[in-house]
DNA sequence: TTGTAAGCGTTATCAA
DNA sequence: TTGATAACGCTTACAA
């Protein structure tokens, strides 16, 4: 049967001094034990720390100890948003990297609200991460961009790193994959297969690794290209499909949008319309998120090696300086872009 | 003003202590104006400080604050992973209903792996968190279910507040849909669309809440539904389909996964053996993950409401016990179930 | 090798 | 109202 719990008196954790008493040595012989330091201990007070550790389940307080030494092995990200598949893969793989070095990651949410972004570096400041990264976002003209790069550089000064990803917006390392260049090969090859005049839809919000896939696109693609700036998001590339002026939709030959979350939104506003995809209308994205593997037809994108740039990240934010580093993006081309038939 | 102190970078974070002495008031002082304390400062003091804290951009260091307090505005939140849209879908709800609170909200990632919980959620205690919410997974005969249960027992004792989601397996407060409600009434309307024959896809691992789905599913279901137990993944029910007897794979009417997750990896097994959807065989899920609004045919499944789950979950993480809350999960028939005609 | 004592940045207590 | 001073839990010289 169950033993009668005596006291639901709320007591305070388990702390050092309670397992140093318990085991009878002083408390810096049980830190050095118990947290790893390079001192060593006499076995026998070893084992006898060890086991009043475990008798009374002793947890370090972590707070206690990012202050005591100064540093917690932490490296904080932002992100716009967790449910977007393009950035929980991102997310993933940092977690994932990150690990392999006893890192812990902690993650905060912008909400695609510019001014966040700064609340937040402040806010995360506090929590005194070895590295803050910066994912996403990365405004072609920054609202409040002087006070983030000030915020950020008194990060560096007190010793932490600051990496960048996917943008160059501000005056830190930053990893990227080469957006221009994906989107411009993804052109080239689609120009291969005979398209001539495509819609691209941009970010209406003005994001620069966005801006750069817009540019890399219509630098290689061989025919007609119509650029237009909806909402950044898949509502927004629906809308914007679905409020076409009926005699543009029909002269449709291909639309890029600059993500696949992006591209979706257009396929289900093609969809609205009644044009059937890829026989009608083609359609290509970027990013090659996993939630492609669901969609029919295949949509072609431009893959882009999370892995890589997750590493590279870690990397960065820990040894310190190794220079900004752009890893490559390749076009994938799928079903939803046949060769067009004439 | 004793040294010159506004060119200087300084090494080390700026500090409460900086702050005082910039604006000529003590510590204690300080802190009264710059974190919100029910002391009043004279008007005077208060813009000085205030002033030198934007100067010397301060920022509280958390740590610090938390070990002071006692207690840090954090919920600690594990879950199997952060890329599965059901998952983050939470992942997100939960962070916004944990800012109306003024709360943050940490992430601890198991990736699906049943030793890691336990060792998530001892260090999780060392981050001295609020509470700690366990999401997801729960299985049916816990592997190390006791020791789980212990380091649980002690957060609680050392006042912090354990809440679960989704999962009955252990004694503690719990919020949660009902998958077995939500399964049965499913399989109600489907049967009355005129399905008699399902295969249903339960998970692999033994989970509670995943058997729930499947016995609820059987149990208003009003023809035949064969059972099988596939790896608890896209992957494993899709591999599942594809190595179905080809006979078997013939009489297939309908088939329920307990995620929608399965039931995308079951569609795409489907169209590797060329099977139609859903004019050949009939597809339903459970959670209707956001993903769904790029799926053809629109897929049938349980509706979740993560955002009502996710409040009754904040408001028990801090509110105190209210006694554990069963969220209703209703069934959303769409065109991968057609009626049956014969 | 071990223990004493002095911090780390903040809050809380309690005189003044 | 304000300011010494003592915690909070841990690490790290420095002394023994």
């Amino acid at each position: 049967m169950t033993e009668a719990a005596n006291d639901t008196a709320p007591r305070r954790p388990v702390t050092l001094t309670d397992v140093a008493r318990r085991a009878g040595v002083s408390q810096p012989t049980a830190s050095r034990v118990l947290n790893g330091s390079a001192r060593t201990v006499a076995d026998s007070y070893r084992t006898r720390v060890l086991e009043a550790a475990r008798e009374l389940g002793y947890t370090p307080n972590l707070a206690a100890q990012a202050i005591a030494r100064g540093t917690s092995r932490t490296i904080a990200l932002v992100i716009s948003g967790i449910s977007d598949p393009y950035f929980s893969a991102m997310a993933t793989e940092l977690m994932k990297q990150a690990e392999k070095y006893g890192m812990r990651v902690s993650i905060a949410v912008t909400e695609r609200r510019v001014d966040r972004e700064l609340d937040l570096v402040r806010e995360l400041r506090g929590q005194q991460p070895q590295a803050i990264v910066l994912a996403g976002t990365g405004y072609v003209d920054p609202p409040n961009g002087d006070e983030l790069v000030a915020e950020l550089r008194r990060f560096e000064e007190t010793g932490g790193r600051v990496v960048l990803i996917s943008r160059t917006d501000l005056p830190f390392e930053t990893v990227t994959f080469d957006n221009h260049e994906g989107a411009r090969t993804l052109a080239a090859e689609l120009s291969t297969l005979g398209y001539r005049r495509a819609l691209v839809l941009g970010s209406g919000t003005p994001l620069l690794s966005m801006q750069q896939r817009v540019d890399g696109f219509v630098e290689g693609f061989a025919g007609e290209a119509t650029i237009a700036y909806p909402d950044f998001s898949w509502e927004g590339a629906r809308a914007h499909i679905r409020s076409l002026p009926d005699e543009e939709l029909r002269s449709l030959e291909l639309v890029f949008a600059i993500t696949d979350d992006m591209a979706l939104g257009a396929i289900a506003g093609l969809r609205d319309r009644g044009r059937r995809i890829p026989e009608e209308v083609a359609v290509a994205g970027f990013d090659d998120i996993t939630t492609l593997r669901d969609v029919v037809p295949a949509l072609t994108t431009v893959h882009v090696p999370l892995d890589q740039v997750a590493e590279e990240t870690v990397r960065r934010a820990l040894d310190g300086d190794a220079g900004g580093r752009t890893v490559p993006a390749h076009p994938v081309i799928r079903a939803s872009t046949p060769p067009v038939r004439r």
